[in-house]
RNA sequence: UGCCCGAUGGUGUAACGGUAGCACAACUGACUCUGAAUCAGUCAGUCUAGGUUCAAAUCCUAGUCGGGCAACCA
């Protein structure tokens, strides 16, 4: 059965730019339907961590609310089935929805809160004639409701008398049969072309231990009988969700008016898919069993947790999600679109400070030995508040391998043989001599720097094209640099033809690096972002740093368009 | 193969019968004590075929392609 409410399905927007939802809820209410009010609700089941695509939704949900005046959003924990669920589930889902930056108020609420009036519920359905109890076996059942090609049949319990329906629904309330040995079903139409309505289960037996309502129930009620009448319950006016629950609005539109009560509005959005890696529950676990990653919170994960630890800021999630958008064409999220966010809030906001993560050591043979001076570097150039520090400088440096090359590229402008640069915020440096070991490789550069540049510049005008991050030597602290990229190398590791994702997985993800870090860092705290200068930003891991010894977790690199110079043509 | 939903640059989205716009990416250039950031610019799109209309991305029909649906999961 379709109104007015739900006729305007796909129709287009009346107010210019917002997504097909926000317009539909903007019709809403000046209509007055609803009564002008707008409730949403994020109904995560606490059975798993959240990850980013949840975030599309809670964005969505909170946001929505938050648009309208006088709206809220609820946090509703859908916990019907006691299998997987708990209480640290719980907590997890609300840590992470707060540090998303949502607030649900006082309107925290749990499907197994509503277990009584759903029991009541139900026992009016079997009193209208409009369900029965089952006693079909699972295979049976199966048979039954036939395929989506061809009809199912009705079971032989259908015309069961309410009296006995009644009484068994009490009995199996009461703990008198095995787990399975029936079910309550709506009774709707087994030739329905939509399986959802070949008479669905409503409620199954199943003596299992809640981690709320601990044994008082042998019987629970499944999402279709739940969810819609738990928004109901709460005065819910707009119920959002994905795609793959369109085919149950019928249903959930069926069991209110059956039920004769408030009716709210379901409207699907399609999910969130992100290249080079996989969103859901089923496939990350394997990920975490196999041990290809630490656990749900390693920093490669696309749970919140993981993202979280990764060093992504809430602001920047934010801004992904209203970026990305809200439409029900089943689309892949570019993460070039996820790192530009990222990059962009820290920019803004991260403190820079000098790293050296692939270090080639550097002597500055006209600076005397067993001496040092510091220079004043800039703290963020993007704010001025930020202030500058002090940087100690000597003899003996290390500059990033990377920064040198001994027969340089076309268009390479660091450091090479006869050449000057300038070390940031201190002075410029000539490359004298190149000192190798037996197999060849740089050891050494011996340079010589110019006593006038000290600062960063001279008088003469002189133009350094390259400036060169760096660290001295004897003052720089070693850290642990954990270097993180994408999970998977292939945009898509689902859509390959052999189909095992595990096959995609990108070898070079994770590794761990011994970095020299200006000496400050060293006391840096878990959870401190940073940019290291030329390189990236970074976070002080959460889980594994200790006191002085903080280790970092690479976020996302800086762009960088000398690689692409470099990828194109030898020079 | 049944039903439901959808289709706009490389990607994600806007345009509600009347100028196809924005963002990301890519590419140029400017600037630069971060090859970053910033600034200026360029490239690039209405799935196909019919129909309605003075006018179609938009409405209709068919096709094609994509997604979803056959737990006593949510």
């Amino acid at each position: 059965m379709t109104d007015e409410t739900t006729t305007k399905e796909g129709a287009r927007d009346s107010a210019s730019g917002l997504d097909f939802i926000r317009s539909a809820i903007v019709e809403d209410t000046a209509a007055s339907r609803f009564d002008g009010r707008v409730v949403t609700r994020f109904p995560p089941e606490p059975n798993g961590y959240l990850h980013i695509g949840h975030a599309k939704a809670i964005c969505l949900d909170f946001g929505v609310a938050a648009e309208h005046e006088g709206g809220r959003c609820h946090l509703r924990f859908d916990d019907t089935n006691p299998d997987n669920e708990s209480l640290e589930f719980v907590e997890a889902i609300k840590e992470d929805v707060r540090w998303l930056g949502f607030d649900w108020g006082d309107h925290l609420y749990f499907a197994s809160d509503y277990y009584a009036q759903l029991f009541e519920y139900a026992v009016r359905l079997i009193r209208k004639g409009s369900a029965y109890i089952c006693d079909l076996t699972p295979e049976e059942f199966k048979t039954y409701r036939g395929v989506p090609t061809r009809p199912g049949k009705e079971s032989p319990s259908r015309n069961r008398a309410i009296d006995e329906n009644l009484d068994l629904f009490n009995r199996m309330r009461a703990g008198e049969f095995e787990d399975g040995a029936y079910v309550l079903r709506a009774k709707i139409d087994m030739e329905s072309p939509n399986l959802h309505l070949r008479d669905p289960t409503l409620y199954r037996i199943k003596r299992a231990h809640h981690y709320r309502t601990g044994d008082e129930w042998c019987i629970y009620p499944m999402y279709d009988f739940t969810h819609g009448q738990s928004d109901s319950i709460e005065g819910v006016t707009h119920s959002l969700c994905t795609t793959e629950f369109e085919v149950h609005r019928p249903l959930y539109d069926w069991l209110l008016e059956q039920l004769e009560i408030y009716r709210p509005r379901q409207i699907e959005f399609a999910p969130l898919n992100l290249e080079y890696t996989v969103l859901s529950k089923r496939l990350l676990i394997p990920l975490i069993k196999e041990g290809h990653v630490s656990g749900w919170d390693d920093p490669r994960m696309s749970t919140l947790r993981g993202i979280r630890r990764r060093g992504f800021t809430p602001e920047a999630l934010r801004d992904f999600c209203e970026r990305v958008g809200i439409a029900k064409v089943a689309a892949v999220t570019d993460v070039a679109l996820l790192e530009h966010c990222v990059r962009d809030h820290l920019n803004a906001v991260a403190p820079r400070r000098m790293a050296v993560l692939n270090p080639v050591r550097v002597v500055i043979e006209n600076y005397p030995e067993g001496e040092s001076e510091t220079f004043e570097a800039v703290n963020n150039p993007e704010d001025e508040t930020a202030g500058t520090r002090q940087v100690a400088f000597s003899r003996d440096l290390y500059i990033e391998r990377d920064d040198f090359q001994e027969e340089p590229h076309k268009k390479f402008y660091r450091l090479a043989p006869g050449r000057e640069v300038r070390l940031r915020y201190a002075c410029y440096i000539t490359c004298t001599d190149v000192i190798k070991d037996e197999s060849g490789e740089v050891v050494e550069l011996r340079c010589t720097f110019d006593p006038e540049s000290r600062g960063g510049g001279t008088s003469d005008g002189r133009k350094v094209r390259g400036t060169v991050h760096w660290v001295s030597a004897a003052h720089a602290k070693e850290v642990e640099v954990r270097m993180y990229d994408r999970l998977f190398d292939v945009p898509d590791p689902l859509g390959e033809l052999d189909g095992d994702f595990r096959k995609h997985l990108n070898p070079d993800s994770f590794k761990s690096v011994t970095g020299h870090v200006e000496s400050a860092l060293g006391d840096a705290e878990p959870g401190e972002r940073f940019q290291f200068e030329r390189l990236g930003y970074f976070c002080v891991d959460t889980v594994d740093s200790t006191a002085g010894n903080p280790i970092f977790n690479r976020t996302v690199t800086l762009r960088d368009s000398w690689s692409k110079i470099k990828g194109k043509g030898k020079g």
